[in-house]
DNA sequence: ATACATACC
DNA sequence: TACTGGTATGTAT
């Protein structure tokens, strides 16, 4: 009668259930206590028994993985510790300790925010989220044992007094747009990971910073006490808020004693700059904030951990010093080794870092390459000290969970409020993507996704809905005559177009505006050193930085006239009424998509019939060709072929223009655009001049977009445009067009920097591209 | 390409 | 009563 389940309660539900203290402000509290209530809660429910399961599962891999261990020979391994030390040695040339890396943490964040702003919760227990589910809880509450993603009635059996408040995520959002100005400050290229959480390369604020009279390193206190200030009250503006970019020093010393009050002065050190940074945060927020400063993202992100709540940790720029820190350092602590590789490390006896640089030959014959070069890293405390730009986003979806639904018409319409949502947050980025994913999971929590790809890409809620309601149909179809008992429902859209499939070119204009770091170190760096390496040699790139995107009026002489209240769109040519930037900008998105894009065709899809289960068999070839179908009735002929490169079959095509990028304007024949690849269907060259300008344009500012926080200068567009001239000619003109569209500012202090673009001369710019 | 698992906040 | 939601990435097939 014994399932297997029961028979192994009592050793599988430890490490999944059980509290895990990792984090701060869990020091010293009674984990057995803690542990039991928290079981006697969970047992029985399906939640536990599906984490029981989950367990077993980890442990038949930790088997298996015995199993191979045991069977490896002495040779095998003496092998693998000359391998293991080849590319220790290898990583260890690698090693940079040049970078001054920060990595800023909010302490409790929402729970401090909802604090703040309601002074009765400031001595309870209290967390934000649900009786489901809770985000964060204050530290009062932790030593209950109550922390983040744990259960609110849960959390309520381990502290009866928790007051549970609903999360609020615009105020979230607002301090969070607080907080990001001052990291700005710092590092202008900051990583943000989420709402409350940050790296910052601190580098070249710290070199810069040695220069600066006191003044700049003055900061007023809101109150003569850092102590509970009410409410909003007014907050002292800082230095630095009116002049992100250039000099940093807005107030003359003069100005900063005329005004009285208290103040603290910061040192030229990392730690004074970073004291400073959490102190402007908490003068602007009333939160506070921990940091870990060390030679690389890996680390600072364990060292900001250290001093939590409301402090910081700086690890020397040693390596010595890193080596030690290391070596102490317990695996789970590291970013990206959680609950089941803790397991897995554990079970060949590792637990701190130092176990892991011992037993390197043994996991390098374990583990995946990947995940033993990881493990390699983090024992020899390297990481990345290259923050990347934020990388475009990979995927969106949307998923909700509820209380069991079974009936069919039901799921299906959930399906389609689902994709509804997704659509809407896909127009608000303008995302088109290829593959349709569904996932399910029912109400004993086991979870499945099933996916299709699609030749084109889909972006409204019919055209997704047209896939994962198939998905869906096809997975009922399957359990029938059973139902789906569901729990969760989501919709996920992925394999965007025009990331990777578009445009080598874009990537050298991109590449060529921001080169970024041109520090080499670590083995995560030699990736964005080759790309750069194909552009430009190391040492000598310029470091440009975007500045701004935004374009001026036109007609600037006009500044004290009444007529000045619009500007000029640089694609419709036409005035726009509106000062408002981000209006004017809107539209010259719109103008964009518009201009390179098929307007859309309302798709009055099989929405209702969508709701009755067809009883016929749905096998997934049907399922595909109905896709199409579908694709076909929302996106006419003209407007697929503009969608991308499996335009090949289109007959208006010639077969010789298979690898030629380049336009031709020979007589007769057909003009390629560069940029999109697409043939236009036109001899007239201002007309294909037009053409590739829109590309680009479009294309820069789509990658542009975002990328920038704070819009600072402008220029104007002078409508240069090339006609009559040969094809190479055309390129050039229209990138300096394009380029011309933008402003930017020279980082590197030991060049002049250039006010507007047009220092920057074709010569300088367009020649690099072609090379 | 698909499915599932792990990880992070 | 009640155990999230969003994104990325690794692993296995």
């Amino acid at each position: 009668m014994e399932n297997g389940a029961s028979s192994t309660k009592e050793e599988g539900f430890l490490s999944r259930m059980a509290l895990n203290d990792n984090k701060a402000g869990m020091e010293g509290l009674d984990r057995d206590k803690i542990n039991k209530i928290i079981m006697e809660t969970s047992k029985g429910s399906r939640f536990y028994e599906n984490e029981l399961k989950k367990e077993q599962q980890v442990n038949q891999r930790i088997e298996k993985m015995m199993l191979q261990k045991a069977q490896i020979t002495e040779q095998q391994l003496k092998k693998a510790q000359a391998q293991v030390e080849r590319v220790a040695l290898e990583l260890e040339r690698s090693r940079d300790l040049t970078r001054v890396i920060v990595h800023v943490d909010m302490d409790a964040f929402y729970a401090a925010v909802e604090m703040r702003d309601c002074p009765e919760l400031k001595d309870k227990p209290m967390a934000v989220g649900s009786m489901s589910m809770l985000s964060t809880s204050n530290y009062h509450a932790r030593k209950f044992g109550v922390r983040a993603a744990m259960p609110g009635f849960i959390a309520k059996k381990l502290c009866p007094n928790l007051v549970i408040v609903p999360p609020n995520f615009d105020k979230y959002r607002a301090v969070s747009d607080e907080i990001r100005e001052i990291f700005a400050d710092y590092d202008p290229h900051f990583q943000p990971v989420s709402l409350d959480e940050a790296y910052l390369d601190f580098t070249d604020h710290l070199e810069k910073r040695q220069s600066w009279p006191e003044s700049c390193r003055t900061h007023r206190c809101r109150t003569s006490s850092t102590e509970a200030v009410p409410e909003v009250a007014n907050l002292s503006p800082v230095l630095f808020e009116d002049s992100p970019s250039s000099s940093p020093c807005l107030l003359s010393p003069e100005g900063v004693r005329a005004s009285g009050g208290a103040f603290e002065v910061f040192g030229t050190s990392v730690e004074e700059a970073v004291r400073e940074m959490r102190f402007r945060i908490e003068q602007k927020t009333t939160l506070t904030a921990s940091a870990g400063i060390a030679p690389n993202m890996m680390l600072a992100k364990v060292c900001s951990d250290k001093n939590k709540p409301n402090g910081q940790y700086v690890l020397p720029s040693t390596r010595e010093a890193v080596m030690d820190f290391v070596q102490a350092l317990p695996v789970r602590k590291v970013s990206g080794i959680g609950k089941v590789s803790e397991k897995m490390l554990n079970a060949l006896g590792i637990s701190s870092c130092s176990h892991l640089a011992q037993q390197m030959a043994l996991l390098s014959l374990l583990f995946s390459e990947t995940s033993w070069h990881h493990f390699m890293q983090v024992s020899l405390g390297l990481g990345s000290t290259y923050i990347p730009r934020h990388e475009e986003r990979k995927s969106m979806s949307t998923e909700r969970t509820f209380k069991e639904l079974s009936k069919v018409e039901e799921q299906l319409s959930l399906c389609r409020e689902l994709c509804e949502d997704l659509a809407e947050d896909m127009k608000k980025e303008d995302l088109k993507g290829k593959t349709v994913t569904l996932k399910l999971k029912n109400v004993n929590f086991e979870v499945k996704t099933r996916a299709l790809t699609l030749q084109y890409a889909v972006a409204t809620a019919d055209e997704i809905f047209a896939v994962a309601k198939d998905l869906l149909k096809m997975e009922i179809e399957n359990e029938s005559p059973q139902p789906l008992r569901l729990r969760l429902m989501g919709v996920r859209i992925s394999a965007f177009v025009g990331l990777d499939d578009k445009k080598p070119l874009q990537k050298s204009i991109i590449g060529f505006l921001q080169p970024g770091k041109t520090g080499s170190s670590g083995p995560t760096q030699e990736l964005h050193q080759k790309l750069e390496n194909e552009h430009f040699s190391t040492r000598s790139v310029l470091t440009w930085h975007f500045a701004a995107s935004v374009i001026t009026p036109i007609d600037t002489d006009a500044e004290n006239s009444s007529v000045s209240e619009s500007l000029t769109c640089p694609v419709c040519f036409r005035q726009v009424e509106t000062t408002d930037l981000n209006v004017f900008n809107r539209h010259i998105d719109q103008c964009l998509s518009n201009t390179c894009r098929k307007p859309d065709h309302s798709t009055d899809s099989d929405s209702e019939s969508d709701l009755e289960l067809e009883s016929k068999g749905l096998d997934k070839h049907r399922g595909e060709s109905e896709v199409e179908k579908q694709e076909a009735k929302n996106y006419p002929q003209e407007a697929q072929r503009s969608l991308k490169n499996h335009s090949q079959t289109d007959s208006s095509i010639s077969a010789d223009n298979e690898t030629a990028p380049q336009p031709r304007n020979n007589k007769g024949s057909i003009l390629t655009c560069p940029v999109c690849q697409l043939t236009q269907d036109t001899n007239d060259l201002t007309v294909f001049n037009h053409h590739v300008d829109l590309c680009l344009n479009q294309e820069v500012l789509h990658e542009l977009r975002g990328q920038t926080s704070s819009p600072i200068n402008t220029l104007s567009v002078t409508k240069s445009k090339a006609t009559g001239e040969c094809s190479y000619e055309f390129s050039c003109k229209s990138l300096f067009v394009c380029v011309d569209f933008l402003t930017f500012r020279r980082d590197s202090p030991s060049s002049p920097c250039p006010k507007r673009s047009k220092g920057l001369g074709p010569h300088n710019t367009i020649d690099k591209f072609f090379r």
